[in-house]
DNA sequence: GAGGATATTCTATATATGTAGAATCTGTCA
DNA sequence: TGACAGATTCTACATATATAGAATATCCTC
């Protein structure tokens, strides 16, 4: 099966999230359902935006299906449509494909050149490639037909 | 520690290229130095713009720094002020940043897990940090110093 | 039922980005 | 020198994003 089949369909269009909207999902992921308000205050410890700066944002996001609504009485709360996952792939693709051409090995190439992974960090990395190796074809196998990018 | 030390200083406020930006320089690296109708004519076998277009946009970058222009009579040629890797780790690290909270071994990890790296790319991944772990410290020292490009 | 605390809705501004037409300038060639 | 071709400059507009004040609605409590 394909990618984490959120919803029955495979191929969404990209979640692209903006500065502003990333900060609100994260907190949104983390408390939801919740009101703007919790989302305003808990945002006001790094980065203090007026109420009604948030509650614009979180209702375009709505618009864009990044959030959705549940009304009760007066109050709305809100929850996410997508996943980190969704929007994680979404920025990570992004960037692949602007500066890599979407292509994994040039990047990985980057970053071993350019980015100084560190020994522990290569060896970290390191691990995790020798760990999804061994696991045993989970990886190897799920991928026999589609092989990304 | 200093990463690449591109120019004489350590901490340049960070490369961040838009959409339009991005299919521009591709081509200065490509082509530079060079005018801005060649960009323009090569752009537009993939996207069609207006010379204007083209030109306001290389215009607004000579302002950010990303080009500088050189004069020849009526012409203006113009260059790179960014290097390739810099606007690669621009990118990068903005992604790093907002879907990763900076850190590279999650981002690892979700690659592995989410993004099915396939067993020949694992495989590759596994000998590029091979390689670079047996290159007995040429990282681990060449850190240190500088390196880039 | 009145008042106050909240929440929502409406409206508005500034900046960035993508786009391009129109006007102007300049070099060259007949 | 006159005119064309190509380049540059100026101006403009639409959309997206970030931001927030003001007006309005609603619930709870006394």
């Amino acid at each position: 099966m394909a990618r984490t089949a959120k919803k029955p369909c495979g191929d969404e269009p990209a979640v692209e999230l903006t500065e502003a909207e990333w900060d609100i999902m994260k907190v949104v992921w983390e408390k939801e359902p919740c009101a703007a308000g919790t989302v305003q205050e808990t945002l006001a410890q790094s980065r203090d935006r007026a109420y009604s700066t948030v509650k614009t944002t979180m209702d375009r996001m709505v618009e864009k299906g990044f959030l959705e609504i549940e009304r009760i009485r007066n109050l709305q709360l809100f929850r996410s449509c997508i996943s980190e996952v969704d929007a994680r792939r979404g920025e990570f693709r992004k960037m692949l494909k602007r500066a890599f051409d979407g292509a994994l090995t040039p990047m990985m190439q980057f970053l071993i050149e350019h980015e100084g992974l560190s020994k522990e960090e290569a060896l970290q990395l390191r691990k995790l490639v020798e760990q999804q190796r061994t696991e045993g074809g989970r990886k190897g196998k799920a991928r026999n037909e589609s092989s990304n990018q």
